[in-house]
DNA sequence: CACCCAACAATTTTT
DNA sequence: TTGTTGGGTG
């Protein structure tokens, strides 16, 4: 397509206004004027370029280059494309409203939604996440007898993922792979059928969502024309992170229109020939912080985007207004050993600024301790717990951290993980919603029909079915017919009854009927009510099921806040919300407590303090990346997004021994750990030192003597295998006994806390107490009330520790 | 049909 | 170590 200015007249654009270019260095200014069909700009870690999309964004605007509604933006979380309406409407008030600031897999529902008809799906279909994706995955394999051949569920699942990504069908793996191989033959059919499961449920796979929106567009170029013609200026964050489907889909949304679906009317300006130029593309990322190959991300689109899009400007952004220089050069270094990289030099002129910390902690509970007691410090010093995060390569390492920072009474909370939505009574009661938006969907209702119970089992389910099958309906039809299935009384009475909850619910949200559409949280309450859910939870007596129904009402909540928010929402945007919320999205700025996330959850968000935790072989790099073709250049990255996520503080640490499935093994520090430079690293307990005084006592070994003075293996004591003494406390429950307090605070075997309640110790300033692992001490003062009680001991040989008197192992002496 | 227990497997990162 | 699945019993 041809450039319909030429460059030097493109740029630069005196007339964007003063304030969206004052205050940017060159390169951000320049990419804030620059004007062409497409521009690459390359955004090392914390050099603004959230600032400059917003600012180009408001350029377009302010110039009247573009009207809003031409605007299409894409990041990669909701809580990022939040982040970016919130500071373009900053700068141009209400007209942000007209754009589309999204993720991608937001876009595509939008579309998809508004185009369903064109491909036989009702408007309100079903987003399938990976746990329901799992569900009917489960029941593909296993009909299939597929594990014999060595095909298990997560196999499966991976393979069509990453077809889907490539935008393959099963036509196509049919052509491109080997069919004389059974087990590919068997993938194949598993696709086929998964396919097809989704087909009839009318639901798609998160995977499926981009994919099919290229796929429409490519059978429908009249429906791709509509996009293309809306969307003048596209903008793409974290273009790094993009994988092929997401590719294609931008290159579709850029092709120009061809004159013959070009309306009459339209007020663009058009080609000679008749057409519509293309829209202008920009995209922003950073090659060195890809860290998504694993699911399809192809470090090419970005590496290759001057081929793909000829004529394209690039620019590069390499000042740094996040940290200091001391990070940056632990990061420049660690990933300067990537090689096949485009050389790119993070730099600031904000200063050096505190050498890294260094910790090795003898255990994991070890290495968490330092964590707690270098938040408690920091936080003394003024530092916001908002403002710091810990990191950590994988979900299973929160446990320690957990563990501790609950006793040490450090305010925290997890970022993804479990997380809320995957909760089974949350699935449960979005999978009722979604029976009511989607009849077709006889995965969610399969779900509900027992839950809460109500007797129907596998069998009656299985009758129900086949019933469907025979007539010819739905699943959620054939509820309403349960007479005719020879049934018993009382099942017939519980299938009509969860029939009627589910058409009452469904007519309460029409907006048809005659007193309009009920609020979606109104909806739920009654439907909630009326099946009992909650209700038959508090009456176990069961605590955790005390907590699963305050899951329920919590949820309940957010669609409060959901029709707060949007009055004239319904329920199957309600529903698109909930499918496709991010572990990054609930981040609260405003909570007041430490965040806790992988460094993949991390990326993109910066903090104060970062701890990054578990650098050790094995783990980071992890030991799957190893025999990835590029796994360790991957887990570099990964590494290096994590520094560079730190402000001013970093820490890194590990632990000496870890124990995984119950096993207790010895770790190796990181070969990353090598790669930053020593000078850097101020070590309070370095991994020699842990080896070179391995029995070391009290609060000898980490803590207590490591913030000042330290005499590492100075009074270790031979003998006792580290928890060989533990035997003791374990189950025993109450008081958690009196257990030798020399020993060394390893704390493997120990309980968590659950089982024991200290909740009626009273203790005061002055008091003298003895702790499971930190030994005896003095009492400073008591902080909070109730259950959240705070102790703040001064311990003889473990330093100062702030305690949750609840919960910690402790006791008067 | 619901519940309990025992055996078993599985453990990277996530839109 | 944890969570899940399967079989057997009430």
């Amino acid at each position: 397509m041809e450039i319909l200015l030429p460059d030097d007249h493109a740029y630069p654009r005196p007339d964007i206004p003063a304030q969206l270019v004052d205050g940017l260095n060159p390169p951000q200014r320049e990419a804030v004027e620059y004007r062409g069909d497409a521009l690459l700009i390359v955004a090392g870690a914390g050099s603004g370029k959230t600032r400059v999309l917003t600012h180009r964004i408001a350029g377009l605007i302010a110039t009247r280059e573009a009207w809003p509604s031409q605007i299409l933006a894409i990041t990669f979380t909701n809580k990022a494309a939040a982040e970016m309406r919130e500071r373009v409407g900053q700068l141009l008030g209400d007209s942000v409203e007209g754009m589309w600031i999204s993720t991608f897999h937001s876009a595509c529902v939008r579309i998809l939604r508004r185009e369903a008809e064109r491909f036989g799906y009702p408007q309100g279909f079903t987003i399938y996440d990976s746990a329901d994706s799992k569900a009917l995955m489960k029941r593909i394999v296993k009909s299939l007898e597929a594990e014999s051949l060595g095909v298990t569920v997560p196999t499966a699942l991976n393979r069509i993922s990453s077809c889907k990504n490539e935008l393959i069908d099963p036509d196509g793996f049919a052509r491109k792979t080997d069919l004389t191989n059974p087990r590919e033959q068997l993938i194949l059919e598993i696709y086929r059928q998964y396919q097809r499961e989704l087909q009839r449920n009318r639901a798609f796979d998160f995977d499926d969502l981009i994919a099919q929106t290229v796929w429409l567009f490519r059978a429908h170029p009249d429906i791709a024309a509509l996009y293309q013609r809306r969307f003048r200026h596209i903008l793409v964050d974290e273009y790094q992170d993009t994988n092929h489907a997401q590719y294609a889909l931008i290159r579709e949304l850029t092709r120009p229109v061809a004159a013959e679906n070009v309306p009459l009317d339209t007020r663009i300006q058009l080609a000679a020939d008749g057409s519509i130029p293309p829209a202008s593309l920009t995209v922003v990322g950073d090659s060195d912080q890809s860290i998504y190959a694993f699911r399809g991300a192809d470090i090419r689109n970005i590496t290759e985007f001057e081929r793909d899009f000829p004529g394209a400007k690039t620019i590069l952004l390499e000042q740094n207004y996040r940290s200091t220089q001391t990070i940056l050069d632990a990061a420049n270094a660690v990933i300067g050993n990537n090689f096949d990289r485009r050389v790119k030099n993070l730099w600031t002129s904000a200063g050096s600024g505190k050498q890294i910390q260094g910790y090795a902690g003898r255990s994991a509970h070890d290495e968490a301790q330092f964590v707690a007691d270098e938040i408690h410090r920091i936080h003394g010093t003024g530092v916001s717990y908002n403002d710091m995060a810990v990191f950590y390569r994988t979900n299973a390492q929160t446990r320690a951290l957990e563990e501790i920072l609950i006793r040490a009474a450090v305010p925290y909370r997890l970022i993804g993980g479990t997380k809320f939505y995957e909760r089974a009574e949350v699935k449960d009661i979005v999978a009722y919603l979604m029976s009511i938006a989607n009849p077709n969907d006889e995965l969610s209702v399969r779900r509900i029909i027992n839950s809460p119970k109500r007797g129907i089992g596998p069998a009656s389910e299985t009758t129900i079915s086949n019933y469907a099958a025979d007539n010819d309906m739905s699943f959620r039809e054939a509820l309403r017919q349960p007479d005719a299935m020879g049934f018993g009384l009382k099942i017939r009475n519980a299938v009509a009854e969860l029939a009627a909850a589910l058409d009452e619910a469904e007519a309460s949200c029409n907006p048809q009927r005659p007193t309009g559409a009920v609020p979606v949280a109104t909806m739920l309450e009654r439907l909630i009510e009326r099946i009992g859910y909650i209700e038959k939870l508090r009456a176990t007596g069961n605590p955790q099921d005390d907590a699963r129904a305050d899951n329920v009402e919590e949820f309940v909540n957010v669609a409060k806040e959901y029709d707060k928010q949007n009055p004239s929402g319904n329920l199957v945007e309600f529903l698109t919300e909930v499918a496709l919320v991010a572990a990054a999205d609930d981040i609260d700025d405003e909570s007041g407590v430490v965040s806790l996330m992988t460094l993949h959850t991390a990326k993109g968000l910066e903090y104060d303090t970062v701890f990054i935790t578990g650098v050790e072989e094995q783990l980071l790099p992890h030991k799957m990346s190893a025999d990835e073709p590029g796994g360790l250049a991957e887990e570099r990255r990964l590494f290096y997004v994590g520094i560079t996520r730190a402000r001013k503080l970093l820490h890194l640490t590990m632990a000496m021994s870890r124990t995984q499935y119950g096993e207790t093994a010895p770790s190796l520090p990181s070969r990353f750990l090598d790669e930053v430079p020593n000078e850097l690293i101020d070590w309070k307990q370095s991994p020699a030192e842990v080896l070179s005084a391995p029995m070391m006592r009290g609060g000898g070994g980490y803590g207590g003597s490591s913030y000042g003075n330290s005499s590492y293996g100075g009074y270790g004591r031979g003998g006792g295998r580290g928890n060989s003494e533990l035997g003791v406390a374990r189950g025993s429950g109450l008081k958690q006994s009196f257990k030798p307090t020399r020993g060394n605070r390893t704390f493997d075997n120990q309980v968590t806390g659950k089982v024991k309640d200290n909740s009626a110790l009273e203790l005061a300033s002055g008091d003298r107490v003895r702790h499971t692992d930190f030994g005896e001490g003095t009492v400073r003062a008591v902080l909070g009330v109730g259950t959240k009680r705070i102790a703040e001991v001064d311990f003889d040989t473990a330093g100062r520790k702030k305690l949750l008197i609840k919960i910690a192992p402790l006791e008067k002496c």
